[in-house]
DNA sequence: CTGAAAGCGCTAACAA
DNA sequence: TTGTTAGCGCTTTCAG
């Protein structure tokens, strides 16, 4: 009668155990299915626990464990936001694969201005296993914080570094694609529309522009390429701040980045009063589930995004575990809505 | 030299005790603000605990307090997914407040079939300080289960049961403000899509639309009444069913039960060749972001979702405080895009 | 194959 | 004001 410990919930591991006649050492060895212990000792644990709806005290065993079965899930920072549709999707695909093994998010609160705050006190508080981070930057502060901090990370998106796992589409050929499928419908004057600034996936992606161009023989011209930022705002100001090209009919087609970029693109092009894709083809990058709510839905490069997700989740379960070292995984892309949003090349000339 | 127990990381509490000469209780207490130890002892050990870069260890004083700070967050189950727009702006908010508090969100794979699986397993598992639970049902067997469980917990949407915690949007209010902006422009048939079936939020937005109609001294016609289950799909399904009644001028309007069934009729009235909002005015309900992606923006009634996330959060952490008991809150919400995919209505006789 | 005992790092009575 | 002493519930040597 030294008064009733637990209000309520289920039983104690150390209650457990007396009711089995056995030591807390072999309940949480039978439970672990250590081969240690003599199959019927096992079988009748087992029993009682179901018998006792015995549930294992997560935190304790993680205490005792050293671990947390917690993965740290970082976001972009602005001007992308948590509530980009693309993330959505990755997010599905990421917390499925987690939750099967047993591992919970935790989505930090970021530091403005500081992302490597955040890192710093992910790790510094032992608050996960390990840390999936997006968008790779060609020169990024984080990765040096998360070497030397030891906790295993991930990246959705290719690095510059060698020596970091990561898990990507194909940005370059799934680009390239797009530009040939543009070219195949007689576009030669195709305007790119970039992501943001200093991020590799920008990088790689202007060059399957660039692949996507050669292949067709044609040059290079800086004049057909705008600055973006993988915002839809970022898509529909590059559309007005070079309205002369389109409606001169200089422009027929626009490759964009990232799909939200076409459909802002889209949005200004409609506003101007110019018609897609009987007057201009524009191309989106990603395979967001809101592209299929236009009308006519977007033609873009689909990314296995939900894919994408699951497998970044995967990927670092593996380095948690030791079971492999440095991964580096480019998962392939594909065009999609072919003939929606982009159409025949109209010469409407600019003489 | 008995070995390095910690591999890296920082230093422990007992260690940080060993270098201010104090004892593990009083530097624990110093670092809660505990009133009780002297305000010299208290700076000292700050100071020490800022010069050795002292981090809390969460898990271990979790486990000593008998509690998770983590926070279990439950979608909806089919048709509708965490890939649903709406819940991820709504997840924003939902983290941002709880992240402010030291909280962790623990979003849990849905067990298929049986809800109530995993509500059992969060409270059992005792993995969760808390839940918030979305889409409550006029019938919902989730409720008798969590509060023989203890577990404090909120719903987003308002409950039929009185001694439940909610947070919801102005349903009723929200959807007879936008009959009434279409009986503004002159429409006199007026058709609804209503949610799935079962849910508290789609009876109130059926009653709201009654509201409205009466407003307008108009008639409730069960003809104009459209089953749906505020998917997209499910919209587009509901105008292709209901073509002829369009395709008459019967109907010149539409009041979708949310954003996503607005969305999906849009798509089959303008494949249907039906324009909008020249033939038939289309208003949404919800204010998702995506909504603004079209061309025009959907009209719809803006709800405040991230404020709703954001509350719901702030709600149950009130609670789990015992700072308050049962709270029920309705967030206003508005109409936004006026003048989009709504206009006159235009008689084209069904003579 | 099983058990005893010593923690994981922190908190919380109860004393002093 | 501070220290002592027990744990929180589980895992894991180390013996046997």
């Amino acid at each position: 009668m030294k008064g009733s410990r637990r209000i309520r919930g289920s039983i104690t591991m150390a209650e457990l155990a007396k009711k089995c006649g056995f030591s807390k050492a072999t309940v949480s060895r039978a439970l672990a299915d250590d081969p240690r212990v003599k199959p019927e000792t096992k079988e009748l644990i087992l029993e009682m626990a179901e018998r006792y709806n015995y549930r294992p005290h997560a935190v304790a065993s993680n205490l005792a464990r050293r671990r947390t079965k917690t993965i740290g899930l970082l976001f972009p920072s602005a001007p992308r936001t948590i509530a980009d549709p693309f993330f959505l999707e990755y997010l599905h695909g990421v917390s499925e694969t987690l939750f099967e093994q047993g591992f919970s998010l935790l989505i930090p609160q970021l530091h403005q201005e500081r992302v490597t705050d955040t890192i710093e006190e992910l790790v510094a508080h032992r608050r996960v296993d390990g840390i999936i981070l997006t968008e790779p930057r060609l020169v990024d502060e984080r990765i040096a914080l998360l070497k030397e901090s030891k906790v295993p990370f991930v990246f959705l998106g290719s690095t510059v570094d060698e020596d970091v796992s990561w898990v990507d589409g194909d940005n370059r050929g799934g680009i390239c694609q797009g530009v040939q499928a543009l070219g195949a419908l007689g576009h030669k004057r195709i305007a790119v529309i970039l992501g943001e600034e200093g991020l590799v996936s920008t990088e790689k992606r202007f060059l399957g522009y660039q692949d996507g161009l050669a292949s067709l023989g044609l040059e290079l011209d800086w004049e057909l390429v705008w600055p973006g930022d993988f915002t839809r705002k970022g898509g529909y100001e590059a559309v007005v701040g070079h309205l002369d090209q389109i409606q001169s009919g200089d422009v027929t087609a626009i490759m964009a980045s990232n799909d939200l970029m076409a459909i802002g693109a889209i949005q200004a092009l409609n506003q101007a009063g110019v018609s897609v894709p009987q007057q201009v083809s524009v191309m989106g990058f990603d395979g967001i589930e809101v592209g299929k709510y236009l009308s006519p839905p977007l033609t873009t490069v689909q990314q296995p995004v939900y894919n994408l997700g699951k497998e970044v989740a995967g990927v670092l379960l593996g380095l948690i575990a030791e079971e492999h070292g440095v991964v580096h995984r480019t998962l392939p892309v594909s065009i999609v809505n072919e003939t929606n949003t982009i159409g025949p090349a109209v010469p409407r000339g600019a003489a």
